[in-house]
DNA sequence: CAGCCGTGGGATAACGATTGCACAGGTACC
DNA sequence: GGTACCTGTGCAATCGTTATCCCACGGCTG
């Protein structure tokens, strides 16, 4: 493959001027640059991004940081948009986007350093977090360009690192506003079915849930709180549980769509009419969710523009320019349908 | 940051020791290696990837390259499942995982010409093809090292590159017993909405329906075979379409379940009852399709297996050795369900 | 006419690793 | 005791760019 050096002598220049042109300096005559342009391309010349990146010591490369349980977490319509979000944005700036694949709970936080250490991104997003997270503390600490979507949390459910660039939807005020929608048909005893427990978005929508309780004037009652893996077994489980107790409730609100399936599933299998002896809602608006027989209640979550929001705090993070707000929160929106409110169809 | 001449000099030895340590080089003694490594500790070093890649001339990254219609056509349950299991594979073997995003139709060439040209990645993933893939023409023309998830044909729809690496599930006998299970059932007008013609897959199933209608005896009526977009709302254009036919279809296979959706909604909407005025078949198994109602028969593909048969080819070939079948088909596998067989619940 | 400045471009040194070659010292063998 | 070989390590070149410094040249100014 051509290198620098060959366009330079096909040329007739050196190296230097022929780097100039491809950087566009100012100070290149018009003969020069065409010169060198077209000795470019007869020897159908590429730039070696490597070697570039070593000397500037930036990869032009960003990082995305999406640890297993996420994934499952956030399953099928998560995951493909907030790459394709983040991509929208990455692809006009001229950015490339590394994966990072792993395997254990903690190996993202790994995963990521090498990342960082070893030169071959300039930032990452995350696309969730955990309460009191190591990896976001290490990134804070070392002062790496990252943007988590999401919120930092301590191991107590506080904010913390008020300086960090984060972008978010309103978990706390989305469940609020599910259970809100519940209380307003009536609903009292409403359960609660929620994912590992010690992931942020899980704890603020668990909290949404008790400060609607509360603002209601509801005691908070924990038999009506469980907690599983997002997964539609888990969910099931979940409803089976709920059931049993001597004062079941009448509604639910799953975490997840997923979860929302297995409880919908189980309820209809038990005999259970939804919405009329139980209403469910989910989280996320799944596609699925218009299929299902009742449809069901949700709450749209606006992954794209959470995708395209962190990538555009990235790209200005790495630029050197300051950004606006350092934290953004994007509103989600309740889905009225079926399983809460009969047939809306 | 720390470089290998930081660790050298705290050790006492060479860069060319600390590099030999670096790669388990045999003739290291036992004590130099443990200076050099209690060194790196100190240091907290961690080698420069970039610079490694510069002189080794690899940069142990694959890319993806998944083209924008691919994206919508795979829309959910294909693109996370295909990166699962892509990496699985490249996760254990120490590789980076570069996405390449594009906005057109065309721009996947350039997007993937130019992370090879500029010595980013080993070698790609194409998770799709077209009918003369220009793409597909210049990997094998500048022998490129790629695997492609599907198979190469030419414009005319022969095979070609005998040569090329390639895993794909078998389209064709997948659409075949698809339109075998109506014919059983004693369909004999069944329709086909096709998504994009110029695809590989689509072309495939295509071909799978024609060949089992020719087997059967019934002759191809190019009035049953619609061709849109891979949208809910094309499927339901569709059905409406075909329905209005003199003698419309007692069956149709679409060939993703987005578009078995679209038509199934379109049927229900119309009042047709399914499977009993009109079974549906799609493909994918997506999740929604237990969901609907009725429950939608389709074809389930094996998307992780796809992407970690692709991977482990890949992988094979950047390390030289030869892969033993350059090509690989997985089977497909029928899920029936109600929109063919009634309440199979 | 001397000094200065602006313009265009060359020389050279990094950037942080890998690697072929050389070489010192020790051991084994004839 | 000399030669040959093995072991362990250093030297220096190299990968393909960018960046810093510097110089040549021409025109303008005083």
């Amino acid at each position: 493959m051509a290198t620098i050096k060959d366009v330079a002598r096909a040329a007739g220049v050196s190296p230097s001027t022929v780097s100039r042109v491809l950087a566009g300096h100012p100070r290149i005559s018009q003969a020069t640059r065409e010169r060198v342009l077209q000795a470019m391309q007869e020897l159908n010349y590429h730039p070696n991004a490597i070697a570039r990146s070593l000397v500037t010591r930036t990869s032009r490369t960003i990082g995305l940081i999406t640890s297993r349980p996420t994934e499952q977490a956030f399953a099928n319509p998560f995951f493909p948009e907030v790459i394709r979000g983040i991509g929208s944005v990455l692809e006009e700036e001229g950015y490339n986007l590394l994966l990072a694949t792993t395997h254990g709970e903690d190996d993202d936080y790994e995963a990521c350093m090498r990342l960082f250490r070893s030169r071959q991104v300039d930032g990452v997003i995350l696309t969730s977090s955990r309460l009191g997270d190591r990896l976001i503390a290490a990134l804070v600490a070392e002062e790496q360009p990252f943007v988590l979507i999401g919120r930092p949390l301590d191991a107590e459910g506080r904010p913390v690192y008020p300086e960090a660039h984060w972008v978010n939807n309103d978990n706390v005020a989305a469940a609020q506003t599910a259970v809100e929608h519940l209380l307003s048909l009536g609903h009292r005893r409403i359960g609660f079915v929620n994912g590992p427990a010690h992931w942020v978005f899980t704890y603020d929508r668990l909290e949404g849930y008790r400060t609607a309780l509360a603002r209601a004037g509801i005691p908070y009652d924990p038999d009506l709180v469980l907690s599983g893996h997002i997964t539609q077994q888990d969910g099931g489980r979940a409803l089976e549980r709920l059931m049993s107790l001597p004062d079941p409730p009448t509604a639910i609100v799953a975490v997840d769509d997923t979860l929302a399936l297995g409880v919908l599933d189980a309820a209809l299998r038990r005999g259970l009419r939804v919405p009329e002896d139980l209403a469910v809602v989910g989280f996320n608006d799944d596609p699925i969710t218009a299929w299902t027989r009742p449809t069901l209640t949700t709450v749209r979550i606006p992954v794209f523009e959470l995708g395209v929001m962190a990538a555009r705090m990235l790209v200005s993070i790495l630029r050197g320019q300051p950004v606006r707000p350092r934290q953004v929160i994007l509103p989600c929106q309740l889905v009225v349908r079926a399983s809460t409110v009969g047939e809306g169809r």
